[in-house]
DNA sequence: GGTATTTTACTCGGATAGTCTATGTCCGAGTGAGTCTGG
DNA sequence: CCAGACTCACTCGGACATAGACTATCCGAGTAAAATACC
C-alpha cells in the first residue's frame, strides 16, 4: 500500500518543468539532477506523456515540457498518470459468499465495508486534486533560498 | 498502491465478531462463511490479535472475540493492524541530490512535495478513523434484510 | 462415581513455494537538428 | 554557396532480469475442553 518511487520522481520532475516554461528539459538532465537511473525515470515521463500532462519532442534537442499551465495540473493528475487510477481498496464482494443468502439473491448496492473505504480513498484524492503545480512552486519559493532556486534553474538552461 | 485483500477479510471478520459479542468465533467458521482459505485468513486474524483488537483463546472451543467494544474500534485500527503503519508516500529526499546545493547544506523541513502527499495520506486516515465497527453495524442493519442478518448470526452460534 | 488419561479441535508461529509487481537495465527503431560532403 | 547525406542526441517502446511483496499452503507445538479409561 505504498506508492512507487516513480510517483515521487514524477512530482519532482514536473516541479522542474513548471519552473522551465521556456525550454524543453531532457530525461538525461532530469535523471542526473535527481540522481536516479535515466532509463527508469524515462518510464515515469512516458506515463506522464501518455496522460497528456507533458509533451515530449524527439531528436537531438528533444526533451519534455508541460502540456498545460502549472495552475491546470494537480498532484492527482500526476499520481494517477504514474500509479494508475485503481482505487486503494478493491471490493471482492465476499459478502456474496454468505451461506445464509437465499438462492439467486444478490445483495444490492455497494458493500458497507467498501463504501467506507471508497470514501476514504476519495478524501485522499480530493486533497491531491486541490493542490496544483503552481501551488507547489509557491511553497518552494517560501522554503528554498532564492539563489539556490536560481542556480537550479540555470543548471537546466541549454547552452 | 492497492491494499491487500487481507484488509477486506479482516474488516468483514471484525464485523462478524462485533455481531457475536457473547461467544468466540473460530477461524474455520470465519473462513468458511466468507469462502476464503482458512490458513491464510489466520494470518490476518493473528495480525489483529497482535494489534490488540481481538483476543484469541486456545483449545478445542477456541476462537476470537473483540478485545474492545465495537464503538472503540475504528476502520483505521483494523487497516493499520493488517497493512502496517507505513505512510502511502515515502519521501526519499531526492531533493538533497540537487547539484546546486552548497557543500554540507541540508535543506531543512519537510520536502514540499512530501508535505502534500503526507496531508493527503492524513485525510485518508482521518476518514478511516472516523468510522467505527458500531457505525458499520448500523449501516448493515439498514442495508440488509433483518432475517438474513439473524440467519447469519445464527450460523455462527455454537451448538 | 470420581479421578486420571486420551482425544479432539483449536490457536499460534515458522517454513516453504508460486505468482505478481516494482525496480532497474539494455537495446533497437524513429526523429529532428546540426554537421559534413560534393557539386 | 547550397542541396543532399550523415551524425548525433534524444524519445519511445519493448524485452529482459532481479528483488521483494503478496498469496497462499503445510506442518508442528502448545492448549483447553470434552471424551474416555481406570480405579
Amino acid at each position: 500500500m505504498v506508492l512507487r518511487n516513480q510517483v515521487e520522481w514524477a512530482l519532482h520532475c514536473c516541479s522542474i518543468l513548471a519552473a522551465m516554461p521556456d525550454q524543453e528539459v531532457s530525461t538525461r538532465d532530469l535523471a542526473a539532477f535527481h540522481g536516479v537511473p535515466k532509463e527508469y525515470l524515462s518510464k515515469a515521463l512516458q506515463a506522464l506523456s501518455r496522460a497528456g500532462l507533458v509533451e515530449g519532442s524527439l531528436g537531438k534537442t528533444g526533451g519534455y515540457r508541460l502540456a498545460r499551465k502549472p495552475e491546470a495540473i494537480t498532484f492527482l493528475d500526476i499520481v494517477q498518470a504514474v500509479e494508475g487510477k485503481r482505487r486503494s481498496f478493491e471490493c471482492s464482494e465476499i459478502r456474496q459468499n454468505n451461506p445464509c443468502l437465499p438462492e439467486d439473491f444478490k445483495v444490492k448496492g455497494v458493500c458497507a465495508v467498501a463504501r467506507v473505504m471508497y470514501d476514504a480513498d476519495e478524501a485522499w484524492r480530493a486533497h491531491l486534486r486541490s493542490v496544483t503545480l503552481a501551488d507547489l512552486g509557491k511553497n518552494l519559493q517560501r522554503d528554498v533560498p532564492v539563489e539556490i532556486l536560481a542556480d537550479s534553474r540555470q543548471w537546466f538552461v541549454r547552452t
